[in-house]
DNA sequence: TTGTAGGCGTTATCAA
DNA sequence: TTGATAACGCCTACAA
């Protein structure tokens, strides 16, 4: 690797000289900057980043913690952050938590290791002290939190929009799917759907899941059938869930959505390629990944940033596993 | 942050003394090894890996390059290479390239700069100088390669299998919508397919497509029609573009299997939850990404892997977009 | 406007 | 068995 010594030599110039140059700081005569340059570039000389990071015991590196990227939702997140980690020439250091408090603490110790400057997790214990110790910004995203910096999406107002599609194309017999206890925006969505569905006095039944993978989808999916047969809606607790519900729904010879109605949470970008494309609710999860990265961002640029707890709006999207109900006729 | 020295005080030894006892190295007196490892526990130290990193001229950082996390194939890949890492105390520098030769360039060159040890990539250009020069391993993934280390599927058996399928099941013509160009496996998945179908005598026709995104997958879907109207098989370059298809025919009042037969690739987790579940060609996405880094990890100890170039087998998984063939009565 | 030199936290060499 | 110290590549007082 080229070093800032041998380009200091090829220059004739020192080393001080060479840093001023390629960092902007300090005074440097035209001429010699020339010189600097052109030995950069002779060389192909670009900084050892981790010198520097030793130095000013900041790198230009951010942890991010998600809990399965194999789970179709997170990509997207994923991907926002990433854009605009290196649109501002921030790297990131990824790792899945699997929603495993050990995991995530290993993660956690070795971001701090390598001087990460910023961390953005979607963690399960936001109050744990590996973040509250912590010297540098954090961010959750799609967790909420009281007093730290988030980002994520209106779950309540999700759940509740999905109920009242239901219910406003004539579902009776409602069935809620509960997403896993310790995820917070599914207790939100599950919570927004039955206070809907309680005040608006329609009937229900609760479905209480313990996970969003995909292979247990099935399970869940056929569970649904065994225990509420009668159930003429779903509130499902995630895209892949509803997917898995439909497909059920299908062999069992239920039509959809005449018979039954279905709606999903996300919107993940395969649910419209479904036949029925499928009615669900969406987050805006690539903006959710951007916004908690700017927020990072500000947060380490030490900007006092507008909002440090950022809900994003939901929205449901009406496709083919909902019926179609001209209002006011 | 808890550095070295104050554990050397607080134990009352050197820094050196320290630094034998963490890394295990050279000799260390049995009393003096339980006081520093007291001062560790209490003051709860780490090394300070960049530090160590900048010292030793190697990380504990692997850079991983994909063209784009947010398409569903990808994620199973990086969750495979995260897992391996993950269980031999590697971090992963993650970035997205969308197959973009600078995006590729500039990701390459913060590897370096970090001091990573070794980097996966699903390159366009595998012969590009940025690979070639460096001083590292580097195991492409998902990309062919002839002399680099490489791990991918085996596309020409794939595209075989794949039209294999449609034949047995009695499509006389078929449409193989044929990926981008430049990206090899969806050349060899192509050339397989086309070569079974000219073998076997089958007519055919090719729909090229130029990417394999989302969005463009419902146009080319609706193109496949506007185009081969006769089409009763149909060879889709993945799984997405297969569903696009399927909705579509869908539309179109077309029946699969019985009209029309669809085969996908790839075999993404959630092709088995449509109705009607995917027929496609299955590629281990997620060994693949686990064999990826299990050979760069041999790489970098110097071992001499077993084998350098793993094509990885593919399999037809006939679910309900193929009809069902009794063979032999 | 430029150069010298110390220090960031580790590891490894060498001497004690 | 232990400790002092140079070195990794860079940045920034401070001096010139």
């Amino acid at each position: 690797m080229v070093t800032i010594k041998e380009v200091a030599r090829l220059a004739g110039v020192s080393v001080a000289t060479v840093s001023r140059v390629i960092n902007e700081t300090g005074y440097v005569h035209e001429d010699t900057r020339r010189k600097v340059e052109a030995a950069v570039q002779t060389l192909n000389y670009t900084p050892n980043e981790v010198a520097r990071s030793l130095y000013k015991k900041k790198s230009r590196l951010i942890g991010l913690l998600l809990p399965d990227i194999a789970n179709p939702y997170f990509p997207q997140l994923a991907r926002g952050v990433e854009d605009i980690m290196q649109e501002n020439d921030f790297r990131l250091i990824f790792g899945n938590s699997d929603e495993n408090r050990s995991k995530e603490l290993e993660y956690m110790q070795t971001f701090v290791q390598n001087n990460v400057v910023g961390v953005i997790s979607s963690t399960m214990d936001a109050e744990a002290d590996a973040y509250q110790k912590l010297k540098m910004p954090v961010v959750f995203l799609d967790r909420t939190s009281n007093d730290s910096p988030a980002v994520y999406a209106d779950g309540r107002e999700g759940g509740r929009l999905a109920a009242q599609a239901l219910v406003r194309c004539g579902s009776r017999s409602i069935t809620i799917m509960r997403g896993p206890e310790h995820i917070r925006p599914a207790q939100d969505r599950f919570e927004g759907a039955a206070q809907f569905l309680a005040e608006s006095g329609v009937l229900y039944e609760t479905l209480q899941t313990n996970s969003f993978s995909f292979h247990e989808a099935e399970y869940w999916a056929a569970e649904l059938f065994n225990r509420f047969p009668e159930t003429d809606g779903v509130v499902a607790s995630n895209d892949i869930v509803a997917m898995a519900v439909l497909q059920e729904a299908h062999r069992l010879g239920r039509k959809v959505p005449d018979d039954l109605q279905i709606v999903g949470f996300d919107d993940i970008p395969l649910s419209r390629l479904l036949s029925p494309s499928l009615s669900t609710v969406h987050q805006p999860a690539y903006e959710m990944g951007r916004a908690a990265g700017n927020l990072l961002i500000q947060l380490i640029e030490q900007q006092e940033p507008p909002e440090r707890n950022i809900q994003m709006p939901v929205q449901f999207i009406e496709r083919d596993t909902t019926r179609k109900v001209r209002e006011h006729g």
